[in-house]
DNA sequence: GCCAACGTTGGC
DNA sequence: GCCAACGTTGGC
């Protein structure tokens, strides 16, 4: 099973509007290389939900439910969407900051290309972010 | 609000 | 097919 990190901005679509609607549509993505992960996606994988403009953390986890199709949104037919549901809330979200001091996640994708919204995450990142997560601060 | 990074567009 | 100009994202 692969893991993923998602990016959204808080004031557009929050963790918490994604527990609200119990799924949404992950669409929107106009990025090439976003696109690639999207395809790669498959049903059961989990990612970490990031809150970037505001929030710079890392405060859940998702899964994907429904693998990539055309997104609706594109009139283009180009890019595709996925459809994502919550998994749970991190006790102790990881903040941008966090992520940045630690040297276990010195090559994490998300790090290296702040520009990507949706990126691949190791299994090693996995559970270093996980256990971070644990942690009370 | 500014600016760096970087993807995309369009002229040649 | 190259590359300069432009637009967008996102951290600070």
């Amino acid at each position: 099973m692969a893991h993923w990190l998602v990016k959204s901005e808080p004031a557009k679509y929050a963790f918490a509007d994604l527990v609200r609607d119990g799924k949404t549509v992950w669409d929107g993505v106009r990025n090439n290389a976003a696109a690639l992960h999207l395809k790669a996606m498959k049903l059961g994988d989990e990612a970490l939900y990031y809150h970037s403009q505001e929030g710079l953390e890392v405060v859940g986890v998702a899964k994907v439910v429904t693998e990539a199709f055309l997104d609706a949104s594109d009139p283009a037919g180009r890019f595709v969407a996925v459809e994502l549901a919550p998994v749970r809330a991190l006790k102790s979200p990881v903040t941008l900051a966090q992520m940045k001091a630690n040297p276990a996640l010195a090559d994490m994708v998300m790090l290296r290309q702040v520009r990507l919204s949706v990126s691949p995450v190791t299994d090693d990142e996995w559970a270093v972010i996980l256990t971070m997560a644990e942690e009370t601060p």
